[in-house]
DNA sequence: GCGACAG
DNA sequence: ATCTTGTCGC
């Protein structure tokens, strides 16, 4: 992570687990300070989903993300790493918990995404904090989320048809969206993360979508480390061969 | 004190 | 999140 931010708050990998809510907070608004929802203005061709797997009653965690061609949405390559944590899943600070592992999977792709879309919130949490802003802010890379339940905030249902979406609102301030990214399902909440804007988190979710409920990224990222979990996917960064016809 | 509460 | 089978509805 950059230089400036080693020293307001500790390593992930190694002091995570560690931490009290205290101070987990504390580390929050100190990120805070350095976020960044300015309009993003590089064309994006690639975008990543980053998920986790876990096995219940265990400290282990199968961590990946998952690489498509954007706005192909073809899978390209994927990063798989078999970790440990030992933060408690607490609402509000699921970053402490899933990050360390992330984070080992993202540095072992050797060609970034441009973009990283997160089973969670970003922008839409009670500190602005989530995981998907908590992970753009330390690596300084582009970071949005999409998560399936509201975490903080207040909504107005959001129309019947497929794209139809309202904003969510916490202390007078917009801090997501609630889309309907389906018909007929509950909606799935968007927010920026880092170095995006409101607008480009829903414009690059709605650009994402297809049949299903989640956004390409995020189902594929589960559907991987999933497989991962299963042991029918190996650990490590691999590159999807281009299916030829000829 | 009460209600909410990502994965 | 994960554990689980069938089942109702488009």
């Amino acid at each position: 992570m950059p230089a400036s931010l080693n020293q307001i708050v500790p390593t992930p990998q190694s002091n995570y687990d560690q931490l009290s809510i205290t101070e987990a907070t504390g580390i929050q608004k100190k990120l805070r300070g350095f976020l960044n929802l300015d309009p993003l203005e590089k064309q994006i061709r690639t975008i990543a989903g980053a998920d986790i797997s876990l096995s219940l009653g265990s400290d282990t965690v199968y961590a990946g993300m998952i690489i498509l061609s954007y706005p192909d949405l073809k899978p390209v390559a994927y990063s798989l790493i078999k970790s440990t944590t030992a933060f408690p899943y607490v609402p509000g600070y699921l970053a402490f918990r899933e990050i360390p592992a992330l984070l080992q999977a993202y540095e072992q792709i050797p060609e970034k995404p441009d973009v990283v879309m997160f089973d969670g919130n970003g922008f839409l949490h009670a500190r602005r904090m989530g995981i998907a802003s908590h992970f753009g802010v330390l690596t300084g890379t582009v970071t949005m989320g999409c998560a399936k339940k509201k975490l903080a905030g207040i909504y107005q249902e959001p129309g019947e048809s497929r794209g139809a979406y309202t904003p969510v609102i916490d202390k007078g301030e917009q801090i997501g969206f609630a889309l309907r990214s389906k018909e007929k399902v509950k909606p799935v909440f968007i927010s920026p993360g880092h170095n995006m804007s409101f607008d480009d988190s829903m414009n690059i979710t709605l650009k994402c979508l297809n049949k299903h409920r989640l956004p390409e990224p995020t189902r594929k990222a589960h559907e991987y480390v999933n497989l991962f979990r299963n042991g029918e996917l190996k650990e490590g960064y691999h590159e999807i061969k281009e299916l030829r016809l000829f």
